[in-house]
RNA sequence: GUGAUUGUAGUUCAGUUGGUUAGAACGCCUGAUUGUGGUUCAGGAGGUCGCCGGUUCGAAUCCGGUCUUUCACCCCA
């Protein structure tokens, strides 16, 4: 045999079961997405280098799969770069295509690149592939999917509120309960850092205020004096590395911290809108949590920023995120659009409802009804039978070839088809069809309407 | 990008201090059984021991590289 073939590193193939299961997913997000009033559009899964580079910051740009120039890609690159390997500066010479890292940017781009046809505020999902030159852990793969929706064109709070519900929806049709909707907002890392003069350190000090859960407080502290800040100023924000309590006790406390910050002051404001109406409207299943530690996405958003944790003793990273961003069609040159956006991560709630056994109510992908094949005169009477079963709705097959009656059940009984026809010469004479239960064992005759209605009632 | 870890039949795994022809279970194929699957019985096929190189009289076994698996860090869905 020649050398086994394979398939790269953090990618997948899907079988018939999988992707079934998949399909699942796909299909309550999707309609969950419509429910709320939002239309669906795709992007190309490349896009020009440009679009990409420089939007997920330095860590981001390493991350993204670049295409190599068609032709003589090399006779082409910059002789000086070449020669000294370059590889960082030399890529912009020999690539000029890359494959999307997320479906946010693409979508910015669409919206600035459409924004005379768009009907404003704009609500699109979208649920395509994503690639990242990641290294593969657990719940992580160099191709994934995500599945988002987004509004662009509101700065209105009641959306940050809507894509909770979504969340809250999503997840309870799913029969995934007890999973955290974390949120938090970017104005109230801004406010803290200025609170502690830091507020050239944001990203420092808000990516080391996330590890909190992970590292612990002297992790945390260690992590920021590390990156320049003052012991004086953490101790200033200590209150934050235990911090406990109803939303409500942590919005107060928070509000207290921040006084003096206009900034912050906004942020809790914001937050304190959204945790109030959403604890008059109530959640199914979901539960949302103030946490002050969360910060993701910093190099675009402005406002909430969400975070979905699995439920508790499920060890996954989080299943979902997304926020607010005042400006992300502005690198684009379309400025004063604000957007907020959710995104789920389809292939970790794959795995976490594989883990939690959630996927039972999934239709098996096989046939209802297989037809044996006695040979071509058979065949043909046995056709007719199953053109009116498949008009029926009812999926059926007949086997391809005259094969051995044994090798014909066991590819019923393999692919756990419940119901075999036999059609013979004697069925053929008095016009019936003998229908053999596969799980019990039993079979009778029947005429082509009670063949029917005895499936469809199975 | 950093640090570990894994790789032997289709699958899950054995394989002694380096030593003849690399094993098992399950699966697969054929038959017992020419119109009846799951159970049973009998027989059979299937391996460049991830790949490349090195050490050795001799390598699945030791060494180096590379790819792959899994995990942690970084970052993230």
């Amino acid at each position: 045999m020649a050398q086994k073939p394979s398939i790269p590193k953090g990618t997948r193939d899907f079988s018939p079961v999988e992707v079934a299961k998949r399909d699942y997913i796909f299909s309550t997000i999707k309609s969950v997405f419509q429910t709320f009033g939002f239309q669906s559009i795709e992007t190309p899964s490349f896009e020009n280098l440009q679009t990409l580079m420089g939007k997920y910051g330095e860590e981001g740009d390493r991350l993204i799969f670049k295409i190599l120039n068609s032709g003589d890609y090399l006779g082409k690159a910059d002789a000086t770069l070449l020669e000294n390997k370059d590889s960082q500066k030399l890529i912009s010479t020999i690539s000029e295509k890359a494959l999307r890292y997320d479906l946010t940017v693409p979508f910015a781009r669409y919206v600035v690149q459409h924004q005379n046809e768009i009907e404003f505020p704009f609500k699109r999902y979208q649920i395509q592939p994503v690639w990242r030159a990641d290294r593969p852990q657990k719940g992580r793969f160099r191709e994934f999917y995500q599945c988002d929706a987004d509004v662009v064109g509101s700065d209105s709070l009641w959306q940050e509120i809507d894509f909770i519900q979504l969340y809250d929806t999503v997840f309870s049709k799913l029969g995934l309960e007890g999973v955290s909707i974390k949120m938090n907002n970017r104005k109230i890392l801004s406010g803290i850092a200025e609170i502690i003069g830091a507020s050239d350190k944001l990203i420092d000090f808000t990516v080391a205020l996330d590890k909190l859960d992970k590292i612990g407080k002297e992790g945390v502290t260690k992590e920021m004096i590390g990156k320049g800040i003052s012991e004086e100023a953490i101790e200033k924000v200590a209150p934050l590395f235990s911090f406990t309590g109803t939303n409500q006790e942590k919005l107060n406390q928070l509000q207290e911290m921040l006084a003096t910050s206009e900034e912050g002051t906004k942020g809790v404001e914001e937050l304190r809108f959204i945790i109030d109406n959403i604890e008059a409207i109530g959640l199914q299943t979901a539960s949302l949590t103030l946490d002050v530690t969360l910060a993701r996405g910093l190099n675009y958003y402005t406002g909430a920023i969400f975070e979905v944790g699995a439920p508790e003793g499920v060890k996954m990273g989080s299943i979902g995120g997304g926020g607010r961003y005042d400006d992300l069609t502005g690198i684009f040159g379309l400025k004063d659009m604000s957007g907020v956006g959710i995104s789920f991560g389809l292939d970790r709630i794959y795995l976490v409802l594989e883990e939690l056994n959630l996927f039972k109510e999934v239709a098996q992908p096989r046939p209802d009804v297989l037809f044996i094949n006695f040979g071509n005169d058979e065949a043909l009477y046995a056709t007719k039978a199953i053109a009116k079963l498949r008009q029926g709705g009812i999926k059926s097959e007949l086997y391809p070839s005259a094969a051995k009656m044994k090798k014909q059940m066991m590819y019923a009984n393999r692919r756990s088809i419940p119901f075999v026809v036999l059609v013979g010469e004697k069925e053929m004479e008095e016009d019936t069809y003998t229908v053999k239960n596969m799980e019990s064992g039993k079979q009778m005759m029947y005429k082509l309407n009670e063949l029917l209605e005895v499936i469809i009632n199975s």
